[in-house]
DNA sequence: TGTATATATGATCATGTGCTCATATGTTAA
DNA sequence: TTAACATATGAGCACATGATCATATATACA
């Protein structure tokens, strides 16, 4: 087995290592895709969203509340979130009350943080 | 005038909302380290790098091959994967082989790719 | 030893992006 | 109607960050 050896560009005699991973690598356009996910998840303002809109459905004014931030940020991180399609709202009076509407990203957002925080988030409820 | 106030407290009726789902949510440090975790995943170039070695060691210089990037971006990038902890590296003469150092990570990896694929990536072999 | 290879990293630059401000639209109440 | 409320959004700015270039370090080989 020679798979770990030198497999560089043009130099190397076998470049095994690179096509095997090629071969079994997902396509450009679907680490793009998740990529962009993540990257949308990468922002302690719209994750912070998402997670409390798991919580329950809420308007502008009470994530504004709630993350201590602007009606005019939380509103723009809404607009990223709505295009991605990770939340939807429906008008009730003047409010706009928003919820969840990506089972898989609600998902991905448990999974890491019940990795990363080694129990979950569920009975882990410090406040900031 | 008062009605300087951002927040809602004053003309929402039920802040109940709010309080329960701040009673319910997790840190903000938790969620400023989760969002740092997908920051870091929210790269192109560095999920691609995680998921090529979440199938073989390789180095520097076979994933810019494989990623037809130069050395110097790769390396660039490995150090924030190093920095993060989600890989390292092992010094073979002059090549480092890089690996995973990171379960979790590579668990959220694959359950993004399982839920944003509908169907995994482990039966999608397309190359880019 | 000298040279090519392999990687690491600081500096620079160009781009991306989040926040704020100002403003616009729409809704409710007096 | 007018006024206050709730949200949306474009413009501008400030900051973060990824790619490139130049350079440095270290190893292998002739």
């Amino acid at each position: 087995m020679t798979t770990e050896k030198d497999t560089c560009d043009g130099h190397n005699p076998n470049p095994d290592a690179v096509e095997i991973v090629r071969s079994k690598t997902c396509s450009r356009q679907i680490m793009e895709d998740v990529a962009a996910t993540f990257k949308i998840l990468g922002e302690p303002v719209r994750i912070s969203i998402l997670h409390a809109l798991s919580i329950n459905t809420l308007c502008v004014c009470d994530l504004a509340e709630l993350l201590n931030m602007s009606h005019s940020s939380i509103s723009h991180q809404l607009r990223i979130l709505r295009t991605a399609r990770m939340v939807r709202f429906e008008k009730q009076g003047r409010k706009a009350l928003y919820r969840l509407d990506d089972d898989h990203v609600e998902t991905i957002i448990q999974t890491a943080l019940a990795h990363l925080t080694e129990d979950g988030c569920t009975t882990d409820r410090r406040n900031k």
